[in-house]
Parts: structure tokens; sequence; C-alpha cells
RNA sequence: GGCCCUAUCGUCUAAUGGUUAGGACACGGCCUUUUCAAGGCUGUAAUCAGGGUUCGAUUCCCUGUAGGGUCACCA
């Protein structure tokens, strides 16, 4: 009887596993996902977006996010790309309720290891057998002794949240290692005992991982342990669409935060990479994202990573942030920079406040800032510009008199203006009437270049309100200067 | 090569057994505008191929092709 209402149970909620005992746990909601990197290298978007999918799966349902990091492999891993793992979960907000090293597990897999190898389930090979197996080809390993698995040589099937069933026969896999010694695992086996004890109830991992899946079924059976619920993301390729790597120029996640990338602008792109609502909504918050996210609408196929689409996402999510928030990092940004500390700028914090909203508009993300500073582009807003002379002119005047007489105006009417009505709709207010009565050009564009000495920069009236009265009538003042030198040298000519 | 996965504009994707195959990024044009940026409108561009099933297939099935993954005492 009571097999029998096990039986019913196990075939409803199959696709979760079998374990009678742990579906009740999992019926009520106890969803437990894990990232689970290796310390081998710098964390990009190849692999920590199924960090991110991860996150949003175990945030939705409640449920627990590990982050575990597996350096059975001595060798290669190192700890500075431990800490950037974390650095770089720290800065996306993918907060990871516990952590683990494999590393300092090795107990834990001695115990198991030892207990399977009482229980015949696994077995240890020696040199000359594995001497043996090199010299038949069956793989070009070191002749040394290791433990193998007991292969059943059967077929495996299981149930892909995103692909759907999958199976595959075993048996070529043959006795395959699953530890070098007692006290080396290998990830066949550290990843199986660590999901099994973690209580891990999903397994997000990357397409990559599919054909590991069967054999790693086999030892969680050895082991006893329930099987957990499988989904395997697509790929996030390069541009030649084969698996993103280093080598392939992926970025370190931390490269995106240097550059002036926004978290969230990041975390939405990265999960809309693969992912979408089945709305037409793009731009999304944390909470949005961990609200709406659905690992069933996941797309089967890898997609490549654009750079392009991403700061498109950031400027998104730029606009969505009142300007005044962002004003002291701008300030500190631009303070920073190099030509800032050469050429002794000075920025107030209220003058971040005003430049702010000016700077945002023409960026993408915050290193753009950078890129304008670089390209001289900034340089007006601190120090009054050289240019040109004729420069001055508009496109429609045949000489520099019409310029020097709308400056002249501009000078008078802007000089009017008490210091409080010194805004931009104060300084629009002084000069419109004036500039729609003699045409806009062409008392626009000079007002424009004495401020800037740029063929391209924001209206004169924006410009105005940043620089301040004082540094505007100046500049006017000595455009004015320029235009009559220049007409001086003019009528001395031969 | 074996095994496995995948296939809609250049890219990310939506949709349905019957649609002018939709949206976004990028690109082009126009409008607005003193220039730039922003904004608005708009254009170019896709169902891998061949067979079935069907009145009808891009959608379901088969084969092929292409791409990718994996075949370690790496993870």
């Amino acid at each position: 009887m009571i097999s029998g209402i096990r039986a019913f149970l196990k075939g409803n909620f199959g696709a979760k596993g079998h374990a009678g005992a742990k579906t009740g746990d999992r019926r009520r909601g106890g969803v437990v996902t894990r990232f689970a990197p290796s310390p081998t290298g710098l964390l990009h978007a190849g692999n920590y977006r199924t960090g991110v999918f991860a996150y949003l799966y175990a945030r939705q349902n409640k449920g627990k996010f590990i982050l575990r990091i597996e350096d059975t492999d001595t060798a290669r891993s190192k700890k500075e790309y431990e800490d950037n793992i974390v650095d770089s979960l720290k800065w996306l907000g993918l907060e990871y309720d516990e952590m683990y090293r494999q590393s300092e597990r090795g107990g834990l897999y001695r115990q198991y290891l030892e207990k399977l190898i009482a229980e015949g389930k696994v077995y240890v090979s020696s040199a000359e057998e594995e001497t043996a197996r090199a010299a038949k080809g069956e793989n070009p390993g070191p002749r040394k002794s290791a433990i193998r698995f007991k292969n059943p040589n059967k077929k495996v099937r299981f149930d892909d949240l995103i692909r759907g069933e999958i199976e595959f026969d075993t048996t070529d896999l043959g006795d395959f290692v699953i530890a070098k010694s007692v006290t080396e695992p290998i990830f066949h086996f550290a990843v199986v005992l660590d999901d099994f004890l973690m209580g891990v109830t999903h397994v997000i991992r990357g397409e990559d991982h599919i054909s590991n899946t069967p054999r790693q079924i086999l030892v969680m059976e050895a082991l006893g342990a329930p099987i957990p619920t499988y989904a395997h993301l697509p790929l996030v390729l390069a541009h030649d669409r084969s698996k993103l790597s280093k080598r392939h120029g992926a970025k370190a996640i931390t490269h995106y935060r240097d550059i002036g990338f926004m978290r969230d602008a990041l975390l939405n792109y990265m999960a809309l990479l693969g992912w979408n609502p089945g709305t037409e909504q793009e731009i999304f918050d944390r909470a949005g994202l961990i609200k709406t996210f659905d690992l069933s609408k996941v797309q089967k196929g890898g997609a490549i990573f654009n750079e392009e689409k991403l700061r498109w996402v950031n400027k998104e999510h730029l606009k969505r942030v009142d300007p005044a928030l962002l004003a002291s990092d701008i300030r500190s940004r631009i303070l920073s920079s190099e030509r800032a500390r050469d050429l002794k700028w000075n920025l107030t914090d209220e003058g971040a406040q005003r430049l702010a909203p000016v700077l945002l508009e023409r960026v993408s993300t915050f290193g753009d800032i950078d890129a304008l500073i670089t390209a001289q582009d900034l340089d007006y807003y601190f120090a009054e510009p050289a240019y040109d002379a004729l420069s001055l002119k508009w496109k429609e005047d045949v000489d520099l008199a019409p310029a020097a007489r709308h400056l002249d105006y501009a000078k008078a009417a802007l000089a009017g203006i008490p210091d409080k009505r010194w805004d931009e709709e104060g300084i629009k207010a002084a000069i419109w009437p004036y500039a729609e009565a003699e045409g806009r050009g062409n008392v626009l564009w000079p007002l424009r270049y004495a401020l800037s000495g740029k063929d391209r920069s924001p209206n004169p009236f924006t410009l105005a309100a940043i620089l301040g009265k004082v540094a505007t009538i100046q500049r006017i003042e000595q455009a004015l200067r320029l235009i009559k030198t220049t007409a001086d040298a003019k009528t001395q000519l031969p």
C-alpha cells in the first residue's frame, strides 16, 4: 500500500527527481541552487550568466543560492581568481546564502569515497592496470593508481527543464575515473557529493555540462542521492559562435564595472541573453527580473554577447535614474582623470549638479565620460576655449560683422539678468526674442561658439547656465576682442 | 570520428497549422533643431535545404546541411 502511494508520488514528481523522502521538501518550495565556478581565470560573461540565472531562480522561489568554489584542481586554481569571483558577485549584487570551497571539504570526499569502495561500487585500479589501459590507448592519463567507478553500463535518462528529455547510453563511458586517490577527488565526484550534501535541488549550469550529466547521475545513484532537476543553459557565444572564453576576448565582469557600467544594467542584459518575458518589455530592475524571470522560457540555442546592446540597456537604466543622484559620481570621475589633474580643473558640487544632466544625455556609460575628457570635449567647461575667430561666423554671413553685432547684444542682455534668474530659462528668455527676430542661427551660433569654441556642443543657454554669469560675459568679450583683432589685421592687408 | 545539443532579419528575439512573419540593438532616411545629444516618424533586412503529413507548414515528422558542445587522473 505504502509503496503504491510512493509510486504514485514518483509518477507525479518524477520530473523533479526520484527520492520520495526529498520530494516532500521540494513541495514545500525548498529550492536550492548553486553557482560553482572554478577559480582558474577571471569571471566573464561565459560563466557568470549561469550564476545570474541560478540566482534569479533561487530568489523568485524564496530559495537558497549557494556559491561553491570548485578548486579541486590545485594546480590551476588561484586565490586571486577566487577573489575576482567574490568581487564580481558582490558588485553584481548576486548575494549568496552560503559559500564553500571544495579544497576545504577533503574529509567529506574521503569519507564517501571509502564508503563507496567498501560497498564495491567503486574500485581502486592499480598502476599496472592503468598502464595497460594506456597501452590500449584507452586514455592518455598517467600510469598510476586511480579510483574508478564501476559503470553499470545502462541507459540514463533525465528531464532537462530547458531541453526536455535527454537520453544517453553510458556504456561507452567505461569505468570512468572519479578520483586520483581518496584524498584527491576530481570534478565528477566532488560536484555530485556536494550537490547531494548541500541539498541542491536545481542544477542550473551551462550546456557544456550536458554530456557530463549521465555519469554524474550514475554516481548520484551509487550514493543513494536524490537526482536534482537539471536546467542546461545555452552557451554565451563569441562573435564566431564558439563558446565564449578569455581567448575570444571575453572581458571580466569587473572590467565592465571599471569602465562604468551599472550593475543592474549588466544583470538586465545578461538575463535577456537567452531569455525573454514573452512581452515587449526589455528593461527590468532587479525586482522585476526576479518576479518575471521564467526558466522554462529560456532559449535553447546559444547567443552572441553583443556589447552594443549592453550599452543601450545601460543607457536606458541611466535615463531612469535622477541625474542629481549621479552628480557626485560624475564629479569624482571627472576630477580623478589625468587631464583634470594636469589642468587643475575645479568642479564644485553645485557645478556637478548642473553638468550631470547635460553629460548623461550624451553618454551610454560612465566610461563614455572618460572618452569625452580624452577627446577634450569637456575642456570648455573648465577653461576659456581657444579657437579661430572665423569660426564665430554663421554660415550664411559673409563676414564677422553680424556676429560682432549679435554678441554685443547678447553681452548686454545677459549682463542685465539678475543673478538669481541666471538659469537656462532666464537666459533663454533674455536672448530668444532677439534670436527669433534676427534669425536663430545668426545669433545662436556665434554665441555658442564663443562659449564652447567647438563646432559641436550643447546649446548656448545650457552652456551659459553651467558656466555662470561672469565666465559667460568674459567669453563673449574675448570673442569680441578676437573679432576686432581679426578685422584690424584684415584692413592692414596690402 | 562517436555521442549529445541547436537552427526566424547582421545580432538578441516574438508568433501561429492560414499573419503584410512582430519587437529591440545596429545601420540608412526624414522631421524637430544654431551645432551636438536627446526625441518623434520611417526604411533595408529573416523562417538553413530537400522530402513527407496536410486543403494549407516557418510551425509537426524524416533526412541532409551547418554550427556548437563533449569525449582528461580540467572544471
